[in-house]
DNA sequence: TATTGTTATACTCTATAACTATA
DNA sequence: TATAGTTATAGAGTATAACAATA
């Protein structure tokens, strides 16, 4: 079987077996390890009959500050026509609020009482789930890997646009 | 706001505002670390009208050596009604090809010839993406990030099961 | 009887384009 | 005219349960 290209075309770079040059894939190792840590999660959300981007919305409403449509579709890797369902669900429950905005195009939303409760509650169940993970992997490692793919979302974002 | 949980009830850790504290998410991180990243491949993948599921299935047989659908289930993290889909579609397409196994309960595929030609052409187009990335980011730092993620898989998959 | 996949079904998300309202 | 969201629509993945075939 052809190789990778490589450098110098002469030299392609030999395929190695199955589970070594599968792992080599960063998107996904990326998924992979997503899948493996959030499966422990999924059913806090389940039990709250959260989705997991809507919980990622709250998430990111966390700290109290408002934030518009266009920063929670960015923040939360979620597609505008989605996010605007999202809001519509988490708003009939109420969760989240609009909040008015000088710029009337914005929708601007923040938490609810209700809704900070709701998931701090989750925070709570899920302590464990995330301090099992922690103490599993190494809290030090744990760390290092959140700069890593903190730094690695910057520099990618920042690199000049394919298209 | 009410903090998250902490080991001693009594003192509750304070929720830092809100990037600093989203980005602590490990869930979170992943997900953006691969938009940020795949975001780059994709176009690869739809100009040859592929899915990027269906791409992680080529690459899962990229060495040669068959795999039966739980196998390719587990390392591209796909449900089985989907793969179903997906190796019927590949199929049609000539893509892989189904190939006998002692077990009849198993469905066992291969890459075809032009399977792998395709998959060889991909990793051509998406090399200068690839490399820009590792450059960017440094290839130390991607191989400390690949070893991190796969370990994390490993260790979270050895955990107990929550159920 | 347990295991491997497939089928059925409902729901959600993905993705693109067209549209509305505001700046 | 450009921007921020929403609506429309088609398609793919997610998830569960029920089913078929084989071990």
């Amino acid at each position: 079987m052809k190789a990778a290209a490589s450098a110098t075309p002469d030299t392609p770079l030999p395929i190695p077996s199955g589970k070594e040059y599968y792992e080599r894939s960063l998107t996904v190792a990326l998924l992979r390890a997503r899948e493996s840590t959030m499966r422990r999660f999924k059913r806090y959300a389940d039990a709250q009959d959260l989705t997991l981007p809507q919980w990622r919305v709250l998430r990111a409403l966390a700290d109290g500050v408002p934030l518009d449509a266009g920063t929670l579709c960015q923040r939360c890797v979620i597609l505008p026509p989605s996010l605007t369902r999202i809001l519509r669900a988490l708003a009939e429950r109420g969760l989240i609020l609009q909040v008015p905005c000088t710029d009337a195009r914005r929708h601007m939303v923040t938490l609810t009482e209700p809704g900070k409760a709701l998931f701090d509650e989750l925070v709570i169940q899920s302590e464990d789930s995330r301090r099992q993970i922690d103490c599993a992997f190494g809290e030090d490692k744990m760390q290092t890997l959140l700069d890593l793919l903190n730094e690695l979302r910057e520099i990618t974002e920042a690199l000049p646009d394919p298209d």
